[in-house]
DNA sequence: CCGCGCGGTGCTCAGATGAGCAGCAGGAGG
DNA sequence: CCTCCTGCTGCTCATCTGAGCACCGCGCGG
């Protein structure tokens, strides 16, 4: 590791060498004969140069993606696909904004006519619904009920639909709500034909959007959606973070709850079965939720910004 | 040239492959095997990843040397070094210094035993001969005559001596002015012992070091030095610059003139045989006199500053 | 004086690489 | 329906490239 000493001489023809080489993309061999060097000395100035950093290779991208996270967070949880967008933090719509049409290119550039498309009911799965070019023909099937959300966006109905009109494929929707009073409300709309021939659809989806919620106060729709009583009884549980409805603890496991007897939509046993499911956080808060979620290994791949990765990568 | 459309997860593929590639330095074969593609496949991904800008390869010296500039010096001129010293604009004394150290490097650098030295006088070759490192004893001969600058540093003797000091080899020197008032002092001094002696080495000189006068007031020490008949003579036979006391026309062209028999240095012809004569510009106003120095073949390298580099190369 | 070690150089040869080409799938148009 | 066209893929083969090795000249110490 002995600093190499070398003059300006040295410098000037390693950086035309260089420059030649990596720039002008010249073989070694027609370098070392234009400067009458062999080519084993040039490749040895080439190597010099790139240790002593005269020669600078940075992988960067110029458009609001941070590749550099985005290959850490894919490796770090052995994703499919991770995209990490590059934006000030911003509020909420904003970033949800920003999340959506990344989102929808990421779907647009991996679906194929052959793929079956799930989607949860997330505010950041409606804003990427917006932003979706046309995809090839792709059936949509709803995963979840309807979270009324006083004077928010689409419902999840709405959602698929409008993806199912982006693709030209079938939608699979229904009416239905995403929590009831009790088991048997939910065990008789599960028989509804609506309902059962979206759930039919559930084994052949191939790919899934979802949010990711914090089991905390405005940090998940449902959270905010359930009575007291249930809210303390996941607490109790350990119930970190959810998915598509799906509860978990922090080191990633399904927890079962009374809770989900009471709900319409997709269980962990079939969110397990879909090979790639997308997730769709924002905000630094959640950072805990998206590690349970990414360590579950139900999830395939995460569209998120640069501080929540940051927080979750833990730098 | 069609705008290849790659979404994120393209983007994110092709960041991660030219990662490792790049970076870990792993052959295309593996990455091919490790992300069960082919290898031509990563070979275009890798192609086109340097073609989007995703990629870049940047070639800079964080050293104080304009790397860039100085190979365009150099390719422009066909000079066998050149070396641009990345100084703000400074005043003369702190760019004289930079100069210096950048030169004495270059010379430590290119020097061989074998060689034979000749040093003109100026007073970037004064500051470069200050921060000389030992050379491996190369004889040391003085090319021109001492001319009194009043307070200045010290003459072409002292110069002479202080780098044969540095080097452990013979110093070649003698004391008379550079101009007499008339020829025939001239020839008077150029038989004596000690001058006749230096002036036998001047065929064996392989490398020299000069300054470059722009023939303009406070330009040159010699222009300052001479009569007002020979200013205006000068003037009028068309001479821009002069390295060490060799006059040259805006075309580089070496003029002849009455002057010349009246000084004691080396003469054009003899200037030509030198096989790298190194100069020392400095100062945005010099560009006319450089670009005649460099144009005129009796010049090999260059050490200056990026000021005048760019007004050299017109940009 | 010789032997030794060391830094620097260029060689060998196997493995990596690029240019060009053929095959194939998908879409447009007859 | 067929045919052409286009874009993409992976192949062949000649060339390029890197790891390791042998050599050479130099300086040092015996």
């Amino acid at each position: 590791m002995a600093e190499d000493h070398v003059g300006p001489a040295g410098i000037v023809l390693s950086a035309s060498i260089a420059r030649r080489y990596y720039l002008d993309g010249r073989s070694k061999v027609e370098i070392a004969d234009e400067f009458g060097l062999s080519r084993f000395k040039v490749a040895r100035l080439l190597d010099a140069a790139r240790r002593s950093g005269l020669v600078r290779i940075e992988i960067r991208h110029e458009g609001g993606i941070d590749v550099d996270l985005s290959v850490r967070l894919r490796d770090r949880y052995g994703l499919q696909h991770a995209v990490v967008v590059d934006t000030p933090d911003d509020d909420d719509a904003s970033l949800r904004g920003h999340l959506g049409r990344a989102a929808a290119g990421l779907l647009a550039e991996v679906v194929t006519p052959d793929d079956v498309l799930g989607l949860a009911w997330a505010r950041a799965v409606s804003a990427m619904a917006e932003a979706l070019p046309p995809l090839p023909g792709t059936p949509v099937v709803q995963l979840t009920g309807v979270l009324s959300v006083p004077g928010g966006p689409d419902t999840s109905v709405d959602v698929v639909r409008g993806v199912a009109r982006a693709s030209g494929g079938t939608a699979y929707v229904f009416y239905a709500p995403f929590t009831v009073p009790d088991a048997a409300t939910a065990a008789a709309l599960r028989r509804q034909p609506e309902v059962a021939r979206a759930f039919a659809q559930l084994p052949h989806v191939t790919r899934a959007v979802a949010g990711v919620g914090l089991w905390a106060p405005g940090q998940s729709t449902l959270y905010d959606a359930v009575s007291e009583e249930d809210r303390a009884a996941l607490d109790r549980l350990g119930v970190v973070a959810d998915v598509s409805g799906v509860f978990l603890s922090a080191d990633g496991e399904p927890v079962a709850t009374g809770l989900a007897d009471r709900m319409i939509g997709i269980g962990a046993e079939q969110l397990r079965q879909i090979p790639e499911v997308l997730v769709l956080p924002y905000g630094t808060a959640k950072a805990p939720a998206v590690r349970a979620a990414l360590r579950s290994g139900l999830v395939g791949g995460i569209v998120t910004h640069t501080a929540l990765a940051h927080a979750v990568l833990g730098d």
